[in-house]
DNA sequence: ACCTGAACACCGTTCAAGT
DNA sequence: ACCTGAACACCGTTCAAGT
């Protein structure tokens, strides 16, 4: 059905050749199309304009919108992943690291929430098709894990099965962040300073939740 | 712009004359053509084909495809609310209550994922410009803070902002939903056996959280 | 190998016109 | 009051054709 997909790995390679590459141009213009106009105003045919390229030219590089769209998506979950190793350096309690990861988390929700539906949301269909996308969500998973196995060796969090407590942890943020990048708990939290606050008391009883008893 | 949305009450109200009150066919047709092919693939122009209307015709009763879109998600919240208020009735220990209450968050979400998707996505951009879609979210939300007041009173709670209990709550089991309807935990999770023994482990960890220490 | 131009089958929305 | 037909400006995707 597509001649594409072919040069996808070259196209990540950060070559400074000032030109070239459009696959990479095309991902940076999607990535901010969808910052400035949301995930449901994005279009294909408006990045390729952006690209100053024709409206067919993505399609070499990418088969489809959603090949495009699990690129952006792919990022994103690098960049969290990044955000999250740095919370695990800067703060070693592991009580507290557990916290903060999930307020980096939250913050990470409120200042990007249309890369964040981007990364779960129903865009990309089939997360099985795309493998690099899923190792990057994978890697960033992974920090929690690591990060709670930690906890649990140092007393802090209860034993048992380290993914469930995972989950438990997992859910609680991204539901927060939903909740609040959809606009669910407007009436009560109106600015940023309103959502850090309620992140840090949500993230307090996380610590409970995970407590021994 | 529009001469729409005039006789949106009168739409709802259930007068069972086989045939006019066509607002009522479009939601209808709208929360069918919903669950067969999610959220994306939706078009308003398919839901006039299934009322047999021509393409102009929703628009005498809705301003907009986000306002149908609006009405399915109401009726979501009308039904996820009634659920609630089934399993209060119920189950009268408040702590499985609340946990139950969880249980069947999960399980609206798994049973129904394209309607939570309307519910709490970007389809609808503002909220707040739907104010019957508001107060039925508001309705369900209220129906988990009550139950996390007497679960206070009972002892089973800890003391403090019930709010911000609730918030901890709704984020725990909204979260997990999003992360099953979403494929993100589909390697551990396969089968409705598999979600339901999760949604089960993480609600007991609910539990935990909302305890007094 | 990489891109353009033109085309196809769709959209959401509007507006005159019908009854 | 309620709906149709036709139109406008958009989409995603394909495919021949260019270089």
């Amino acid at each position: 059905m597509a001649r594409a997909t072919r040069r996808r790995e070259r196209a990540r390679g950060a070559e400074a050749d000032g030109g070239g590459d459009l696959a990479r141009k095309l991902i940076d213009a999607a990535t901010t199309l969808i910052a400035e106009r949301g995930p449901q105003a994005f279009s294909l045919r408006e990045v390729a304009r952006r690209a100053r390229v024709s409206e067919a030219a993505p399609y070499w590089h990418f088969a489809s919108k959603e090949a495009l769209l699990a690129a952006v998506a792919e990022q994103g979950f690098t960049e969290l992943a990044a955000t999250m190793a740095d919370v695990r350096r800067r703060v070693r309690d592991p009580r507290r690291q557990i916290q903060q990861l999930g307020v980096a988390y939250v913050g990470f929700a409120l200042a990007r929430p249309s890369h964040l539906r981007i990364m779960f949301g129903p865009e990309i269909a089939d997360k099985t098709s795309h493998p690099t996308l899923r190792a990057a969500g994978a890697r960033a998973f992974g920090l929690l894990i690591a990060a709670i196995t930690e906890a649990q060796r140092a007393g802090y969090a209860r034993r048992g099965n380290a993914w469930n407590l995972a989950v438990f942890a997992w859910s609680l943020v991204h539901g927060l962040s939903a909740l609040l990048v959809d606009g669910q708990l407007r009436d009560r939290v109106r600015n940023r300073r309103d959502a850090a606050a309620l992140a840090s008391r949500v993230t307090k009883l996380l610590e409970t939740g995970l407590a021994p008893r």
